[in-house]
DNA sequence: CCCTCAATGTTTACAGTGTCAACTATGTAA
DNA sequence: TTACATAGTTGACACTGTAAACATTGAGGG
């Protein structure tokens, strides 16, 4: 009953290799971690576990595809939230922290797998992939007008950068992980967060 | 050859765990990350493959145990960096981020581990143990005795905390993964970073 | 039109993993 | 002394990533 009544593949896929990407990014979002294994994504692909090895050289490759294929949403996703006209700088600062957050704790094993190290391989160069810097670029770009619009202290761009990008980075590690507790941090640790961190920014 | 000139090892090894857990700190020590294999511990470890079964329910008991030790170490450092006198809580808190931040980079596998949910297990209870809680406590000391001094801001210790917290997290894990590009954030993002936060937590 | 060939599938195999069950050795308490 | 709980070993299982050998096919040159 297996297939002799569907409709049977071709031999050749035709587009395996955007269907791999699909399935492990449909992985991805069960939120399951980026630890899945290929020969799963296969599975679900419904081709033999050695297939994908026809496309990537090898497991870390398809993680890195995963992580730039991130990078772009997380920038597309900065970009849409800064779309409205008429925000004071003070505004586009806290727009942009909480899309930012607010992609990881959507896409938890997604942002993750973005910034895991092991994932991206020794000598990762993922985080130099004109993807992944224009994402924080759109943050730099946001610190830049309010600095120029005098509302940010004007002086080192990069120390804000850092602070900024350390910032809602570590707010969304530890909210994916669940870590914010309300015990340690009270009900609503990020946005006291971003706005203890912002008074180190104004002017 | 292998043992029989050997001082042979008794049958019952006598204290198997601590070396268990001692081999396994080594290794991420290495800084190889935290996802050795629990035969290769054995190996080392001079033991059956099986032997850290009659220790550990499972791999997971012995990476939550290793991330505990990992909170006292850390803790233990914080309390180290404090406790000269006479400094001023703007110092308390270069000391105690600078000091947290090494610790992470000068055990980026152990750290990684100790804040990785996934070697914690699904229903991690390693940040809510007393031993994890009293690391964070340190630095909400640090807070809150600035703000009695009336250095810091008065007002919201929790925002203060998840912003201090978040910012050397996120610090550490950038640079532990070797994230904090020249390019992106200048040559002393860390510094730069804590120093525009301060300007946030200043009276 | 046929025939070859590169591309892209499948199958099989291998070493290595976490974990379990069965077995074994041994220090200790009855 | 002897039984037993403790703590070791061995062997097995299902699973993984990956490589090699093989099979199928679509496309381009005679």
């Amino acid at each position: 009953m297996s297939e002799s009544n569907e409709t049977k593949r071709p031999y050749h896929h035709g587009s395996l290799k955007k269907v791999i990407v699909d399935t492990a990014l449909n992985m991805l979002a069960e939120n399951n971690g980026w630890h899945f294994t290929l020969r799963e994504v296969a599975r679900r692909a419904e081709v033999s576990h050695a297939a994908p090895y026809k496309h990537f050289p090898d497991k870390n490759s398809l993680l890195v595809e995963l992580a730039l294929i991130g990078f772009d949403q997380l920038r597309a996703g900065l970009l849409m939230a800064l779309k409205s006209e008429g925000m004071t700088p003070t505004d586009r600062f806290f727009v942009t922290a909480k899309s930012y957050i607010n992609f990881g704790l959507t896409n938890p094993s997604l942002y993750k797998l973005m910034f895991s190290a092991e994932a991206n391989g020794a000598s990762s160069q993922v985080h130099l992939d004109g993807r992944a810097m224009s994402a924080l670029g759109v943050l730099l770009e946001v610190l830049e007008s309010g600095q120029n619009q005098k509302v940010f202290k004007r002086g080192n761009l990069n120390d804000q950068t850092a602070a900024c990008w350390a910032q809602v980075h570590g707010l969304t590690m530890l909210s994916i992980d669940g870590l914010l507790y309300e015990q340690k941090v009270g009900v609503n640790a990020i946005d006291g967060a971003l706005k203890t961190l912002l008074e180190g920014l104004k002017a």
